[in-house]
This record gives structure tokens, sequence and C-alpha cells, in this order.
RNA sequence: GGCGCUUUCAUCUAGCGGUUAGGAUACCGGCCUCUCACGCCGGGUACACGAGUUCGAGUCUCGUAGGCGCUACCA
């Protein structure tokens, strides 16, 4: 193995919104080009016609700017081993192709769909390959002359790779060690299609690894079973192959299979980065899939979970900084098994970073929220301070209106629960027989109370609050939750005395006084 | 069906021949407390199964079973 510099690279398919599982082989490869100085290469793989997405190349950079994985060369980031589309390098493909038909290690095949169903109909587990190669329509059964006649004749045609049977080829992998495969199970791979004059994924991945200095081809498990392939290919040019690692795949939350687009819907959590918004193809309705961005996760939340799906750094750190990550990142300890997709744990993380974001993102949203909830955000000083008090119990932006509403909107019904726990009639101390007044009656009294306070300054009046419920026998409890009932609707939010410093003397009197005369 | 990868708490995982099998999320309980959260403290739950190798196996080997992937002129 030579030492040269390392160079990895991302390369999707332009065919849709980027899968949340391309998002962490991308963050795996930028960590692993980070922590060994290397260069990070986006390379656009749309060889297949059929399924090109309009909108799915931009979408993907805009992802990554989003999440904070920046790349070194490609589309759209320059670089000197351009164009980094493989539809502009037709030219570059035919050429390498062209190299290993001259060497014999590739053929012509003009067998059309139709016949190659009828053969797999007609034997069970057919495989293009030598023990069957003889009996199709190609350069090797028909002979080069013919072969060449055919061309000539406008006959569309594929390139095969022709695979020497029984060698027992070895992958070395980074992750799984070595792997070894018989070349008797591949099949003689399409290479090239005349039809669009376009290689398919597996030529076009050697030829540009090889063009653009690729070291570490870092992929899903899902290429696993072609990496012997690629290393037949990588031979057959006489190239040296890069080392490989294979990701272990990203599962659904619970059940089986891979996660997918459908499991977003089914566990209520978006499974792409950003928001992807697209025409139905049957109904011709817009719809949309959304994501984590618009859905308030942050990006360092996404990261932080995503990098620890599939690897951690050996110790019991969770919390993570992208630079931390990338002085620890180890292949060597990413995990061989795939993980389930944990959606509450990624809303622990984000948690954590949104008590430590720039709090003016949570202001900003939180005054959308109270706008658009016929409310009045007052001023940004008010909704800070809401925002500050409010930020701890939030798992995602969302939530805030749900949280915080009391403080922009005067209580217009009483929660069952609380009035039942906190609201009661006057009664007898079992204890004591003395008689307790009724909540309604208490709040009254507090109501006149702080009515004769001049100092409304939380810090202050509280003492004094408690000094007038200790003198009135009442207990604190009894007093300030049926109090905070009328204030806020029910039993809960923040210290009381913070409450009542945002909504003021006269609101909170009025508020309190509105529910003593409902709630009679 | 064939081939390959894989298998430690519900989930993400630590562990690389000798551990009371550790951490995190989730869950439960307690503390804090005017409520709800946050926070802190505590708790339960795991080595798929069966054979070997070894004084000793979660760690090594082989089977079995389960899971996943690939098996296209898709990537």
């Amino acid at each position: 193995m030579s030492n040269r510099p390392v160079v990895v690279r991302f390369a999707p398919s332009p065919t849709g919104p980027l899968h949340i599982g391309g998002v962490r082989t991308c963050l795996y490869n930028y960590l692993f080009a980070r922590q060994h100085g290397g260069k990070l290469l986006f390379r656009i793989e749309d060889t297949d016609s059929q399924r090109f997405v309009p909108g799915a190349e931009q979408y993907i950079i805009e992802s990554f700017k989003w999440l904070g994985i920046t790349f070194d060369e490609g589309v759209s980031f320059g670089g000197d081993h351009g164009p980094y589309r493989q539809s502009e390098r037709r030219e570059i493909y035919k050429k390498y192709v062209q190299v290993l038909l001259d060497a014999g290690k590739a053929y012509y095949a003009f067998d059309t769909k139709e016949e190659l169903d009828a053969a797999r109909e007609k034997t069970a587990n057919f495989q293009y390959d030598a023990s069957t190669r003889g009996q199709m329509r190609n350069s090797i059964a028909l002979g080069m002359d013919e072969a060449q006649r055919l061309i000539a004749a406008g006959e569309p045609y594929v390139v095969r790779f022709l695979i020497e049977p029984g060698e027992d080829v070895l992958v070395n992998d980074l992750i799984r060690g070595e792997v070894k495969i018989n070349s008797s199970i591949l099949d003689d791979k399409v290479l090239y299609k005349s039809a669009d004059e376009l290689p398919t994924y597996h030529l076009a991945n050697i030829v540009d690894d090889h063009l653009m200095e690729v070291t570490h081809v870092i992929r899903g498990e899902e290429w696993l079973p072609s990496s012997p392939l690629h290393v037949l290919l990588y031979r057959a040019f006489g190239w040296e192959a890069p080392q490989f690692a294979h990701l272990p795949l990203l599962l659904a939350p619970e059940g089986n299979g891979k996660l997918s687009k459908r499991d977003g819907d089914k566990y209520g959590f978006p499974v792409f980065p950003l928001q992807w918004n697209f025409i139905d193809k049957e109904t011709g309705e817009p719809k949309s899939y959304s994501g984590y961005r618009e859905s308030g996760y942050l990006p360092e939340a996404v990261v932080n979970f995503l990098a620890l799906l599939g690897w951690n750094p050996g110790n019991d750190q969770d919390i993570m900084t992208m630079d931390e990550m990338i002085r620890m990142f180890d292949l060597g300890k990413c995990s061989k098994n795939g993980a389930h997709f944990d959606v509450k744990r990624l809303q622990w993380f984000n948690h954590h970073y949104l008590q430590v974001c720039d709090e003016q993102i949570l202001v900003d949203e939180l005054k959308k929220q109270v706008v658009e909830n016929g409310a009045d955000p007052k001023n940004d000083e008010y909704v800070k301070v809401v925002v500050g008090l409010m930020k701890e119990r939030i798992n995602l932006p969302k939530e805030l209106w749900a949280q915080c509403n009391f403080f922009f909107a005067a209580p217009e019904a009483y929660e069952e629960k609380s009035l039942k726990k906190w609201w009661k009639p006057a009664s007898t101390n079992a204890e004591t027989g003395a008689a307790v007044p009724s909540s309604s009656q208490m709040v009254a009294e507090l109501c006149d109370f702080l009515e004769a306070q001049e100092d409304w300054n939380g810090a202050t009046l509280e003492p004094k609050v408690m000094e007038w419920i200790a003198s009135k026998e009442y207990k604190v409890g009894a007093v300030m939750n049926a109090f905070r009932v009328t204030l806020v609707g029910e039993a809960r939010g923040p210290q009381i005395f913070l409450i009542t410093d945002q909504l003021g003397k006269e609101e909170s009197l009025r508020r309190a006084r509105v529910a003593i005369e409902r709630l009679a």
C-alpha cells in the first residue's frame, strides 16, 4: 500500500432527497478526511438517466451546507479532477471500456431485455456468466466479426465484464476484515450501455475513483457484495485498489428492514435532512417529505446523533463537537451490525443543543408562533425572557408555544386535573379542626394583599407573600397552586413570581379575579 | 433459492480469555420544590442457542437459529 494523501468521496445519485443514511456515510467520510488532513470529493453519479430527478443535486449540496459538512472538490466546489458529474464524463468511460475490450477482459452483448427475461424464466437462478455466456448473443459466442457487423448495423449493445470463474476474491475491509467471495457467484456485469452511451455504476465508479485518486472508499454495506467485482475491475485495469470500509446500515426504529422514507410517516419523524417538495406521480398532487431542518432539529444534534449511530470513540462521551469527532473518529471502532434509528435519543441530543444554541433562534421562533396564534409578542426583550425561562423543557422549538402560551394570552379554560387538585371548596383541617377557606377565597385575599403592594418585583414580593401566607396559617402549596391555576390555566410552568414578573401587576390580578368569577 | 455480512439491556453501545458485564437514551423510584419541567441521586432489564478449545469464554473455533444486504442494461 502506497502512502498517497488521503482522498475520499461522497458520490450520491441525484434520484431524490438525500436519505439520512447517506448523510451518515458522508459524515464518516468527512470525519476521516479531516482527521487525516485529506480531501473529500463530491461526485454526482447520474449514469441512470431514467432515474434522474431535477433539483436533487442542489438539495444534496444545501443539506451538507446546513449540516456543516464541507467538501474540497467536486460538483459546485471546483477542483482539478473534473468534470464531477458522471454524465459529463462519457468520453472518459468510452476510452476505458475500449481498454478492457482490447485486452479481452470485456465483451459485447446484444441480448435484448426479452431474451434475458426468457433465459431467466427458463433457468432457475440464471446468471450471465462463464457457464451461460456461450448460449447468449455476444461477441464471445458469435465471434468478433459478427459482433462488429451487428454494431455497424446499428444494433444496440452493452459491454459486459468477463469474469473468470473459480477464484476466491479477497476484499480487505477496514471494518470487517477480510471478506472472501468466489468469483463464480459473480455475473458478467454490464459495464456500458450503447443506448445512452453511459457506463453503469461499477465501471464509472472504478474509473472515477482511480482518476480522482481516491484512497479510501467508505460506503454503505449494500455495496459489500459487489466489492469483489470492483477489486477485479481494478485488477483488470492494472490499478491499485483503494481501501474499502463498508458501513453498517441504518435500520427502522423497530421491526425489520432498513430505514426507508415510509418509516418517517410511520413513526412521525423526518428521514431527510431538509424538506423535499415534489409532485406525486400518481395523483399529480404536490406533496412533501419533512426535513430535520424544518422540524426544528439543530444540525449539531443531527450530526452528533448520527456520528454515534454506528461508531463510538470507546469512552463514555456522548456530546461531541465536530472537532472532537474529527479527532477521535476511527473506522476500526465502527460497529458491524445495523443500527436502529432511535428518534427519542435524537431528541435528547436536540434538547441539549437547544440549551446552548444562539438564543435568538428560539426568540424568533417563539415570536412567530405567538403571532400565528393570534397573540401579541409584545417586544423582543419580553420574548427573550420567556425563552430563557422555558427552553429547558422543550426538545423541539415547535413545542415552545404550548409551553409558554400563558405568557402571551390569558387562560380561557382551566384544566380539569389541576382544578381537581388545587381548586377546592372550604373545608376543615382534619387534625386541628381549624376552618380552611376555599381556594377561591384564599386567592381573593391574596389579590387584596397583592393589590396593596407598591413594589411588584418578584424577588421582593415573594418573601412578603410567604410571610402573609404564614400569618394566615394557610398552606403555601394550596395558595400558590390555586393562584397558579388562575394565571396559567393549569398546574405547570416556572416559579410563580417569575410569571407575575412578566405578566405585571395589573394582568396578574385581573387573571386571578376573572378566574374566581368563572370558577364560582 | 444462492452468496455475503451480522447477533451484549427496549434502543445506541463499551468490552478485544479472569469484570459485581460499564455508559447513554427511554422507562420506573427518590431528592429538589408552590406546579410542570430541568438538574441530581438511585433502580430494573442484556452476552440468541448448542457444541468445542481452555484451569477459566460475552470475548477464540465450529454448527444452528434469527436479523439484514446483494442477487438489474439502479445506484
